[in-house]
DNA sequence: GAGCACTGC
């Protein structure tokens, strides 16, 4: 960062005294370089960092999650029992979510990922995987020899019953049940507190149709695991892979807890679709339900689809036929009811049932669809708008902030929601440096970022206790929408906008752009300030703004790539992708390209039907591209190679990214021997082996070579995976790897040709690159190890638009090689 | 010589 950029901010700071702290006022002398609502991109302010970073992409994983069902006991003042203690729900769930007690009394100042920063981490990550082998993470008295297991889980059950049967959703037990008897599908709109996903699955386990397990898929690992250990207190059992008898698990990628008689098993959405492609039917099932369906994930709109027909076709040899839940938080009930229906003409003739009690009479037009609405529990929000429109909404946020904290008493912590980390960073250091100058008898300002690029301990620091006499102020990013629930917030600000990813079919690129949410958005957020006590909203847009917006995100199924969707239809049998039932239909272009990717790909015949490699890649936890590049390795007897480089292909960026030039030079200095002059693949070939290979002190061999430590053990994970898988599917990874040789080279690069023949360009006479296929000007991302050189081809993993086409992952090939694939495909 | 929201197998 430079000086006089430094110099900007002491200025703003001087400026903060003078801030005219109404909401009206224009009085500011601060004006930022760039708005994020214009453009994300364009003339980016340059960040105050002091320390390396790593690029971010992906990054922390939260031990903390945003459930309805588990956070809800925790936070309803309903749950204080008689004598007056929190209920055991209450106390369990909040002691769950705390960070261990080290990481909390001394978390490091600086919340950039530094090599530092990454020591911490992985000690918090440790202490969180091992949480998840014991039955609870809450109460040590389980843990070590408890002197009766069993005893102890019992009280526990016991103990956690008053808790459930003060859940809205309690009542509704009978009539859900009598709704799944009468009917094979429920829609149940559950709203945010109200208990579903934990108690939905123990009101039908004992269902006499309900013989064999029950399935609750959720969109995110941490929900998955921590509602599976919630579920398992409650029923009083151990987790799936403690003991046989456990009738409790959960499984999610790399980690599977569930066992033979597990009888409610929660688990990711890819890994129900990974269980379909195997067991097409869903014979273990007696009971699919299907929870967050708001969220409108891609893999829940394939679940659907899937399920849809399954329920049609009545699924022949079972004896009792498989039930079907759909969860959603939103009202928009009729949609999925009606999607279920249709198929249900043909099918039934079972009268319409309402499982509504609460609402009045419903009119009754489906036939074999129950419906049931249960109430949440959320206190009033009030809701203010700006009066005029605003483009600087950091400016406006800083405003109000200041506002709220002067005019309203303690406690109340304020949640603002912004667009990236670059204006989180901007409005964290303006808040700072304004709470500087706050009279000494006002209480402090504590401003906490929060976006999921940002290490573990960094996030923890929402969890920890407010000091006295302190607000805090969460700078977040729609993580703190879905993925993360605070603690302690009462008001929100919502600044209106998010970054999508938006899929360009033509260009087959995609860019990461800043665009005004949702109604429904908007009004999930305006919830965060009402969990635990009345709260407030401010929304920095004006309520015509409001009017305007979209009632709901566009599902990512309609901005998205397809070709992995497709790939997985298409292994499920599914010929005609067209006529799939779609929650909401792709336009018809956005199919056609992903079946012609597909056909490129090797994947399908011309005639669309899935050939044995395409079958072999939808079973790869991967993307369509790299799964081809394995099959490929296999001919050409490279693919221990090809999981090496695909494993780390599939994680955020190994390499930490140096701010400093000083640190910068001394990076490059160590890398260099990682470094391969036929670009970023061998490089990463090169980083990973000689990772494995260390069998010393990796951490430190990481530290030494300026790479992150948690994203190599993330690639070890999944080259181990992989490695399992393709043994599975009869590719078989040859022991001896050959010599570093040119043609050894020419073989890896032919493989990543194969998956990625429409990512390749050649130099043009003005030394610029165009795209074989499109003609389009990219060019050579600066992290690249290839960056500034002239190579008559060049082949890469990543395209992204962000401001100007970048190719990122980047080797050097020679025409004639891609020349061979295209010839070879078409 | 750039900079990226969030998930997941």
């Amino acid at each position: 960062m430079s000086r006089k950029r430094k110099q900007g901010h002491t200025g703003d700071a001087e400026s903060a005294n003078n801030l005219n702290l109404t909401c009206k006022g224009t009085g500011t002398k601060r004006k930022f370089e760039d708005e994020a609502v214009q453009n994300s991109t364009s003339g980016g302010r340059k960040k105050n960092k002091s320390q390396d970073i790593p690029i971010r992409k992906g990054a922390g994983r939260l031990t903390k999650f945003d459930d309805d069902d588990a956070n809800e006991v925790s936070q309803e003042p309903i749950a204080i029992t008689q004598n007056g203690k929190p209920t055991g729900a209450s106390s369990s769930s909040s002691a769950s979510l705390q960070p261990p007690s080290k990481v909390a009394s001394k978390p490091p100042r600086n919340y950039h990922r530094s090599e530092g920063a990454e020591k911490f981490e992985r000690k918090t990550q440790r202490h969180h995987e091992s949480k998840g082998k014991f039955p609870s993470n809450t109460h040590n008295e389980t843990k070590h020899n408890a002197p009766n297991p069993s005893i102890q889980l019992v009280k526990r059950r016991d103990a956690l019953l008053p808790g459930r049967k003060s859940l809205p959703i309690w009542p509704h037990a009978e009539s859900i049940r009598s709704a799944l008897r009468k009917n094979n599908v429920l829609v149940l709109t559950g709203e945010t507190g109200s208990g579903k996903s934990t108690q939905v699955p123990q009101f039908l386990t004992s269902e006499p149709w309900c013989t064999k397990c029950i399935a609750i898929t959720q969109p995110r690992r941490v929900a998955a695991i921590s509602l599976a250990r919630r579920v398992a207190e409650e029923m009083g059992s151990l987790m799936g892979n403690q003991s046989p008898a456990a009738k409790v698990g959960y499984s999610v990628r790399f980690d599977n807890a569930s066992g033979p008689n597990t009888r409610v098993k929660f688990l990711t959405e890819g890994m129900l679709l990974q269980e379909m492609l195997r067991d097409a039917n869903l014979e273990q099932y007696s009971a699919i339900v299907v929870d967050e369906v708001h969220e409108r994930s891609v893999n829940v709109d394939l679940i659907l689809g899937f399920l849809k027909e399954l329920v049609a076709r009545g699924m022949g040899k079972r004896k009792h036929p498989l039930k079907v839940v759909i969860m959603s938080a939103t009202a928009d009930v009729d949609a999925l009811v009606n999607f279920f229906d249709q198929n249900a003409d043909s099918n039934t003739g079972s009268s319409a049932n309402s499982a509504d009690n609460s609402a009045a009479t419903e009119p009754v037009d489906s036939k074999s669809v129950s419906k049931c609405f249960v109430e949440g529990r959320q206190y009033p929000v009030k809701m203010t708008y700006l009066p005029n429109p605003t483009q600087d909404w950091v400016e406006s946020a800083l405003k109000l902030i200041f506002q709220i904290h002067y005019k309203e008493p303690l406690p109340g912590d304020i949640l603002v929601f912004l667009t990236g980390q670059d204006t989180i960073e901007s409005l964290e250091k303006l808040v700072n440096d304004y709470a500087e100058g706050m009279d000494k008898d006002v209480p402090k300002l504590l401003a906490l970022p929060l976006f999921a690029a940002l290490p573990q301990h960094a996030q923890q620091r929402i969890f920890e206790p407010t000091p006295n006499r302190t607000r805090k102020v969460i700078l977040a990013t729609n993580i703190a929408e879905t993925s993360v629930t605070v603690p302690g917030v009462r008001f929100v600000i919502d600044c209106g906008k998010s970054k999508i990813k938006q899929f360009r079919n033509r260009l087959g690129l995609e860019s990461l752009l800043v665009k005004p949410i949702s109604k429904s958005a908007a009004i999930q957020r305006k919830g965060r300030a009402g969990r635990e006590a009345p709260g407030q909203c401010y929304r920095l847009y004006t309520e015509e703004g409001y009017a305007e917006m979209e009632e709901r995100t566009t599902p990512e199924i309609l901005r998205c790539d397809l070709s992995h969707a497709i790939l997985t239809m298409k292994a499920r049998g599914i010929d005609d992708v067209l006529s799939f039932p779609f929650l909401d239909r792709p336009p018809r272009e956005a199919l056609e390209k992903a079946l012609l990717q597909l056909l490129h790909l090797g994947a399908l015949t011309d005639t669309g039907s899935i050939t044995e490699s395409g079958s072999r890649i939808a079973k790869l936890p991967l993307t369509p591209t790299l799964g081809r590049v394995l099959v490929e390795a296999v001919e050409q007897d490279c693919l221990g190679d090809a999981i090496d480089i695909v494993s780390a292909l599939s994680v955020e960026n190994i390499f930490l990214n140096l701010v400093t030039e000083e640190r910068k030079e001394e990076a490059e200095e160590a890398r260099r021997e990682l470094f391969r002059r036929e670009g970023d693949h061998m490089t990463l070939l090169v980083t990973v082996q000689q990772y494995a290979e260390e069998h010393a002190d990796r951490k430190l061999w990481c530290q030494k070579h300026f790479v992150s430590h948690r994203a190599m053990q993330n690639v070890m994970n999944i080259r181990k995976q992989l490695h399992e898988q393709c043994k599975r599917l009869g590719l078989s990874v040859s022991e001896e790897r050959p010599p570093p040789s040119d043609a050894h080279t020419k073989a890896i690069l032919h493989c990543l040709l194969k998956g990625f023949i429409s990512n390749t360009a050649r130099l043009m006479p003005d030394s610029s690159y165009r795209t074989l296929m499109g003609n389009q000007t990219v060019s050579i991302h600066p992290s690249s190890v290839i960056f500034g050189r002239k190579t008559e081809g060049i082949v890469f993993t990543e395209f992204v638009f962000t401001g100007k086409a970048w190719a990122r992952g980047v080797s050097a090939v020679q025409l004639d090689w891609i020349t061979e694939v295209v010839e070879s495909i078409m």
